[in-house]
DNA sequence: CGAAAGGCTCTTTTT
DNA sequence: GAGCCTTTCG
């Protein structure tokens, strides 16, 4: 096979430039995963380099499976030995290897945000502030800035220029010595204790440079600067490079991603060749225009002219409906249009949209009319309580010094330890220096006399816990993970107390799903499958969950859709205040940087976008009026078809839509009307059926009349005739 | 100690 | 509207 033979010249540029430092600019749709994928597979299959000697960095794991896969097909086999993952797996399997050398314990373990927070809000309170004075979330933020800019508490300190950087300053301080306590590192301590390893002992480094021949780093432009000072380290012997980025779809500048990474490349890599990939394969004419024009707003970018040869598609449609609940319907009611036409499945389409919550409403919908779809993140699954309580006891058994885990189950289920015990106890652990949990067993220790301040009754209940981990501790080094995790789900009482909670049944079925996940670390051994496993559920990424194989809908935010593509996308809460989000407001560089995104969700289509928004739309509870999305005024109209779906300031729109509309016929099978059905006013006459919502025991119906306009109407009253 | 209820505050995006 | 915290009562 030749892994030439289907790139284009640019792209064969990109991958043939193998010695030095290399540059890709590529903008949406241009083939970069393509590129990067060829590009190994050439080194691999004709420049005979041991994949061993590759790294390639990717965002996701889920992009890095794809790569997997991708390679299967052009080199097949050998590309297990690639070093291939995101900056976090990669530092995290470099750390648990080397980390001894910077006193990290290998037996660490990883915080996520959760984690994080219930340890800053300690540090906060140890270093004698109230976590309300200074919020935990704002520190944090100070605490990643720091660690993606390399400075260490000191280095902080020192650098502080107001006070609430020297609060946070304190408190990152402390922050960190809980952390050492606990043998745990936090997201962005993985990255940065990377950097600090290879700085400080050379001979490992070395080790590593020699290693990799070659490295490639994709999304580049959503890099951090500690990302990429080791990337640099690691480059440092050979300088084979490969960097992989486009400016205007960098979206992370809130975690820290540094675009000067792109300009400092060129920098230092000043002999770095640049190849620039403006070809794009994936998206309409048209809708590579519209992207165009809304990216072109932007003032703090290098134009860039990207083209396509392929058809000139539709006309982006933009339409506005009355609140989020009709904005969901739309979307519903036009996929099944869409799919009812044959024109596609419902897998093909994507519904984007900037927060999170905005999700409920389109869920709400779709699983109304029972149109099938997948959620990418809802709530998180290895977010969720009962999942994050299983996993402590498991953190606990493999690092018993965790003490974030520790204090989350010493008392789930209840064991008769409270807040005020907890608090003693910790009390305790730090005047004698110790690990709570080595405190635990002095307490347990049945020799000791009654250790005041703890009751006779307390001591037990402790003891008893110490017990269960203990016993939990010796199992764990002779049973596969799945029969460990049977073990902790029993011993623990902790089936009986999630079957007796709230939302039992489901909360257990979570658990029943965990341990299917760690079914597939059966094989490995007591010692390694706990640790891979617990890695593996810390640094999983909500898209790594995304299955192509289900025909369904997509629902899914345009910060995790960068990367993927549709063949149908809709981008719903078009309004200013939510795309752009009115946080951003008065800062010209986040208004950017929300305008990038903007277009990354339009990138994402192959064949049709919608673009639509609600007049009215309920926020954390009350309801407020957003004006259209500026974005949307950087589309001429000549790229746009629709209009409002409901009786707004601009009826004439609503007369368009309600032509539009009837020919959709959308079948939704809810109510005795659906969307599209033709009926017969006493008083308005004719019109179709724009809507139906059920409200308390009563339906909504919204219908467009011929020459009247658009009247929202209760079924019951409405009088209202069916005409076929 | 623990359950329940009421009150508070925020809400962007995530490896 | 939800999640978190505090208060209150048994």
């Amino acid at each position: 096979m030749d892994i030439l033979a289907e790139l284009n010249p640019a792209q064969r540029e990109a991958v043939e430039a193998i010695g030095g430092p290399v540059l890709i600019l590529a903008g949406p749709g241009s083939g970069k995963t393509r590129v990067i994928a060829h590009r190994v597979a050439y080194l691999v299959k004709v420049c005979r380099v041991s994949p061993r000697r590759i790294m390639a960095v990717t965002f996701t794991n889920k992009a890095a499976r794809e790569m997997e896969t991708r390679l299967h097909r052009l080199v097949s086999g050998s590309v297990r030995d690639l070093t291939l993952g995101t900056f976090h797996a990669i530092c995290a399997r470099i750390l648990r290897r080397e980390g001894k050398a910077i006193g990290i314990d290998p037996r660490f373990v990883i915080y996520d945000e959760e984690d994080q927070l219930s340890l800053l809000k300690r540090s906060i309170q140890e270093a004698g502030l109230d976590p309300k004075q200074y919020a935990p979330r704002a520190i944090r933020s100070a605490i990643t800035s720091a660690k993606s800019r390399l400075l260490t508490p000191q280095d902080y300190l020192e650098s502080s220029r107001s006070y609430f950087e020297e609060v946070a300053g304190r408190v990152y301080e402390r922050y960190q010595q809980l952390l050492t306590a606990s043998s745990a590192l936090d997201f962005d301590d993985l990255l940065m204790k990377a950097v600090q390893l290879f700085k400080q002992s050379p001979e490992i480094l070395s080790r590593y440079q020699e290693r990799y021949l070659h490295l490639l780093v994709d999304e580049f432009q959503d890099t951090n600067l500690t990302q990429y000072e080791l990337v640099k380290q690691l480059a440092g012997k050979y300088r084979n490079i490969c960097v992989v980025g486009d400016p205007d779809q960098s979206i992370y500048s809130w975690r820290f991603a540094d675009l000067r990474n792109i300009l400092n490349f060129e920098k230092d890599y000043p002999e770095a060749k640049l190849v620039l990939l403006e070809q794009n394969y994936r998206s309409t004419k048209l809708i590579l225009e519209t992207a165009s024009y809304i990216i072109s707003a932007n003032q703090q970018r290098k134009p860039k002219e990207l083209w396509t040869d392929n058809e000139p598609g539709e006309l982006t449609t933009v339409v506005e409906t009355y609140t989020e609940q009709e904005e969901a319907q739309f979307v519903v009611s036009e996929v099944e249009r869409l799919v009812g036409r044959g024109e596609v499945n419902r897998g093909d389409c994507a519904v984007m949209y900037r927060t999170n919550a905005q999700s409920r409403a389109l869920e709400e919908a779709f699983v109304r009319y029972g149109v099938p779809y997948k959620l990418v993140a809802g709530t998180r699954f290895y977010e969720r309580r009962e999942i994050k309580d299983i996993i402590a006891y498991l953190r606990l058994i493999q690092n018993s010094y965790d003490s974030v885990s520790l204090l989350r189950i010493i008392n789930v289920p209840q064991r008769g330890i409270g807040q005020r015990s907890l608090s003693q106890l910790s009390n305790r652990a730090r005047s004698a220096g110790v690990p709570e949990y080595r405190a635990l067993q002095l307490i347990a220790e049945p020799t000791d006399k009654p250790s005041p301040p703890f009751s006779s009754r307390i001591s037990r209940a402790m003891a008893g816990f110490v017990n269960l981990m203990e016993g939990l501790i010796a199992r764990s080094r002779e049973l596969n993970l799945v029969d460990l995790l049977d073990l902790v789900i029993e011993s623990s009482g902790y089936k009986e107390y999630i079957l007796g909670g709230l939302d039992g049944e489901e909360r257990w079925e979570n658990i029943l799903e965990l341990r299917t996940v760690a079914g597939q670390y059966r094989d490995l051994t007591p010692r390694d499958g706990l640790a891979a496993f617990l890695e593996g559920v810390t640094l999983v990424s909500d898209v790594d969950g995304l299955d192509e194989s289900v025909d369904a809908v997509t629902l899914i935010t345009l910060h995790q859709a960068k990367g993927l593509e549709f063949p149908v996308v809709f981008i719903v809460g078009m309004e200013d205040g939510i795309l752009p989000h009115f946080k951003s407001f008065d800062d010209p560089g986040q208004m950017e940087e929300e305008r990038r995104l903007c277009y990354v969700g339009v990138t994402r289509a192959k064949q049709r976008v919608y673009l639509i928004r609600a007049f009215r739309r309920s926020l954390m509870g009350s309801s407020t009026v957003n004006r259209p999305s500026r974005f949307l005024s950087d589309i001429p109209s000549h790229l746009i078809t629709g209009g409002a779906l409901w009786e707004g300031e601009d009826s004439l729109a609503a007369t368009a839509m309600y032509s539009w509309n009837r020919a959709s016929a959308p079948s939704l099978a809810v109510t005795e009307l659906k969307a599209g059905d033709h009926i017969r006013h006493a008083e308005f006459g004719d019109g179709v059926v724009v809507s139906c919502q059920p409200v308390k025991d009563d339906e909504e119906v919204v219908i467009a009349f011929a020459g009247v306009g658009v009247k929202r109407l209760l079924l019951s009253y409405a009088n209202l005739e069916k005409v076929e």
